[in-house]
DNA sequence: GTGGTCTAGACCACG
DNA sequence: GTGGTCTAGACCACC
């Protein structure tokens, strides 16, 4: 289970981080109830502060996506039940449809970048 | 021409006003050579600081959409450039596509939300 | 004798103009004693307003480069004093000097475009 | 590393300080991946407010000379795309070499300059 | 009238 | 500690 971060890429550190493991939950490769690595570990793997991992984590268990036990580390939450706003997420999802009309691309073109990345999403388990 | 500010909205101010006049560029609201209000006017009409108009002006022209003249306000550039990277709006669009997913919906749903949102901001003259 | 601006120039109008007449004076198309346009007679070639190129006169004449008379116009002035600092050109110089490296250009490349923009510059009477 | 700032130089603020450190970069004073001085150090070095280096920072990230994280600092970029374009230095040339043969300076002396201002700008290690 | 620059000071986000 | 956002208000430059 690997998790990637991107120096060119200008979400701060923790986004970074609590999006690869959302992802992960996403594709079903971290299915319910699976242990999360600790954040030491994390920390030391990506050679950040631990604190940046403890606030993707802390970020993880608002949202509903994880629970974390005191003393035993962090596990996937049985419901997802996902707090991130409708709301929010389809006004990133506006934002972006407006990059990509105002990148010059035509509507089938739009559309195929969306079901490539929708399949690439979904090729997995799940 | 209404632009609108939500304070529910985490983007900063000047972004979502940015990112408001960029859909009404996409879909043709604003076309070449259309004037924007002036900075003044848009303020006074979202009650907020002239300073934060101008902030999203400037972010607006450094990405070449739009041409600020000094004493005669702005107009929606000729030819647009778009300097946002495609890098980052692919990582955004797998960011929202994630929380579809992890909003419980099916493939089927999402892309019937797909192309809702992509037919609602191409419905436009363009 | 014919004065060109540009739209996507970024300098204010009454520059352009400005330093259009400049470079006509430096190329000697215009001499010493010619009589230049009548504010009236530019603004309309241009379709600008008269206060502009009344604009571009009055810094002529705080240069030194050109007389005005009041009712009978304006002549280039018979020595030029161009009082323009030396510190601002030398300024201004290592500026393009250093957009010029950041570009990416090689010493000789440099020196190329130097020499090419000095000769089309004298390539008049003088 | 010093940034000089001249109350008599007529460019604003933000951007001597955004020269500065431009020619800083091109004369390979401050190398890839070289961390800036942070914003506030700066301010308080040139006793200006935190805003104005803020602004000058924010210029230099736009064209791509440097990358901004946002908790820990700001460094010079990988590769320099540097957006100015060319047709703008192009332009800011000529009206540098207009500024010298209405000095009066004969066009050895011109070679003169532009060739000593080269040379003092890739002295460097570069 | 338009936008540009700068200040002082507040509060937030990131590591 | 770092930079980001926003405000209020001043003064300047351009048309």
């Amino acid at each position: 289970m690997r998790i990637r971060i991107d120096a060119d890429d200008r979400r701060p550190l923790y986004r970074q981080v609590a999006d690869e493991i959302k992802a992960l939950i996403a594709r079903g490769e971290l299915r319910e109830h699976a242990a999360l690595p600790s954040v030491r570990q994390v920390a030391a793997d990506l050679g950040v502060n631990m604190n940046t991992i403890a606030t993707a984590y802390r970020e993880l268990e608002a949202e509903g996506l994880i629970t974390v036990k005191h003393g035993s580390g962090a596990v996937v939450a049985s419901r997802q039940s996902n707090a991130t706003s409708l709301d929010d997420t389809r006004r990133t999802l506006r934002t972006v449809l407006t990059q990509l009309v105002l990148a010059g691309m035509k509507r089938n073109e739009i559309e195929a970048v969306l079901s490539s990345e929708l399949r690439a999403l979904l090729k997995g388990v799940r």
